[in-house]
DNA sequence: ATTTCTTATGATAGCGCTTTCATCGAAGGT
DNA sequence: ACCTTCGATGAAAGCGCTATCATAAGAAAT
């Protein structure tokens, strides 16, 4: 508190009695000075109450030092839970995250992707690897590195689970247990590839067993716990009901499992329900919730020091596969 | 695609036949210039794949656009619901959000703010009242604008929720029920003074009805819904045990209600138990559970009403308190 | 006509930092 | 001793934009 006016590089150099670049290099890269000199610039910087001005730095050193993050919603387990890790991460390496979301909107995405750019960004975490032409395009011109998660594409790093397996995952548990007509709730198709990749998995599953999926099988709803209330019903209602029902993601499926016992229809006696994500209360539920554990955290984390290998020149548009598995518990039954 | 180096605003300034000066206006104040250099301009812009840059446009104006949020974990729903809609509102505005968390460290939240500070942020989210003297001699030395949410401050605007009513509100109810003992799982109370304020409040209501809360009936957990079933398992593992348990978050209700329910007791038939936030599990889990709504959503959005407000000079620290409401629902009844 | 506003645009000085490039003394090599 | 290398620092040119002030040309007022 020491003045009023916001101490600036220079005012700690006169005080210090050392150029402006020295200072600049006392808090950039202190290895290239004298202790002595240094410890006098942090002396003079801990007194004036010095804080680097990282818009100033941001333009004349070219790196803003700030990571964008574009995903769907912020208000989701999902979601909150990759950008935790991914924050920390980052942050540990002094990297700041701005983050966007979109609401599920093509369009929402590529006007984020623009804000971001012209913020300077210098990485853009993104979900999924549907874009606009427009997105692509600003992507191409500017030269942030990205990190795609979930679902990867040809020329960007990425992080990425097997959305399909995991469909494939709970519809072959679930044949396996002598289902035979099995129902799916999923979120809406459009701009959303990792629930389309999960029910192409579903679909997958049951051509090899030689079963149909019809579309009256299959309910599009919101990410939602009363979406998945909502799709089950639908699925309830139908005259040949399904004697299983899969969630595009566990709370479709605890939705589901809420529906059905309101109805009372006993989970897994008359209606066995799997989701696919293992959130932490799919555990704990009555009945426990079988179903395909997502790594979300490590999502975030491998995303994080993959962009940042990007950004530092190592790794080449590296792609990781992290590992998905089958939790079976007591939420499916035989038929 | 033009060309291959970035473009600038002096090479749209060059295409369009018109000064820097006046690019810089179409870009920011479109409304000085004629209608035919405007277009002009823009045509230049758009063909040149124009991009303002905000880092230099940061530092020639003095406003980044840019506001902080520092949460305690991104990993939540009540500070993911928060953020979303805080974000999101924000972004109507042109405003980007920068995010850090601290994971309930006093001095995280310290180095978070001094980074958000460096960073030139106009406006700064804190969450609580809790503050180390560092960080409010950083907050004080700069200039900018602060809104603190759920708990306030003197010295700041906020947007808080009476968080002791909130104690109160289901002690009364399980007290009004006739429950003598009750028990009270809370999250660590250092640094967290939500938490302290609803335990205040439980503490409170108990008082006024002549009963005790010994701290034998209050177990301090992690924020999880783990932490709320081992929370429930100590105190039901006591000689004297409650006949109902309130969870200072929902989270901690759920888990109270799983591990009651793992151990073959009824709810409420032989436990009552209520929690605090109303998140969407909560109406829709078996048995519903009597809880205090929290409006998470609104909080986001008001704060950042109330923020941009500060930042355009109106607004003088304003105080806004959100309404919360007993939600009763079937996980509590009469002893 | 002359003066006074207005409106649209230009010229240009920074914003606060980083980063070559240059300098200079001390250390190392022969 | 003499040249080279190295380590530590300084000088100063930007980074790409905004904002102030100045200017010019009409419009309005006298």
């Amino acid at each position: 508190m020491t003045s009023h006016r916001k101490a600036r590089l220079v005012d700690v150099a006169r005080d210090a009695g050392v150029s402006p670049a020295t200072v600049s290099r006392a808090m950039a890269q202190p290895s290239l000075l004298a202790l002595e000199t240094l410890t006098r610039v942090r002396d003079s910087a801990r007194r004036l109450g010095y804080l680097t001005d990282g818009t100033a730095r941001a333009l004349a050193s070219g790196r803003s030092m700030t990571i964008g993050a574009i995903v769907p919603t912020l208000d989701s387990t999902i979601f909150a839970r990759v950008l935790q890790s991914f924050q920390s991460t980052l942050a540990r390496e002094g990297y700041q995250l701005l983050v966007a979301s979109h609401e599920m909107s093509l369009a929402a995405e590529t006007e984020a992707v623009r804000v971001l750019l012209a913020r300077g960004v210098d990485g853009l975490m993104l979900v999924g690897a549907e874009r606009s032409q427009e997105t692509l395009r600003l992507l191409a011109t500017s030269d942030v590195r990205v990190v795609l998660t979930w679902v990867g594409a040809p020329d960007f790093a990425a992080v990425t689970v097997d959305n399909e397996a995991a469909g494939r995952l709970v519809a072959e548990h679930l044949i396996s247990l002598g289902h035979r007509r099995i129902g799916m709730v999923v979120g809406h198709l459009a701009f959303n590839d990792r629930q389309r990749a999960r029910l192409a998995g579903v679909r997958q599953a049951m051509d090899q067993a030689g079963l149909a999926l019809p579309d009256a099988l299959v309910s599009e709803q919101a990410l939602t716990m009363a979406g998945g209330r909502a799709g089950c019903a639908r699925l309830l209602d139908l005259a040949e009901r399904p004697t299983a029902v899969i969630g595009g993601i566990d709370l479709f499926a605890i939705g589901s499992v809420q529906e059905a016992q309101a109805r009372g229809l006993s989970v897994p006696g008359e209606l066995s329900v799997a989701g696919i994500d293992d959130i932490e209360f799919s555990a704990s539920m009555m009945p426990a919730l079988t179903t395909v554990r997502i790594p979300t955290a490590q999502i975030g984390q491998v995303a994080a020091s993959t962009l940042l290998a990007e950004i530092g020149g190592q790794g080449r548009g590296e792609h990781t596969r992290l590992p998905i598995e089958l939790v079976v518990r007591r939420s499916t039954a035989p038929t």
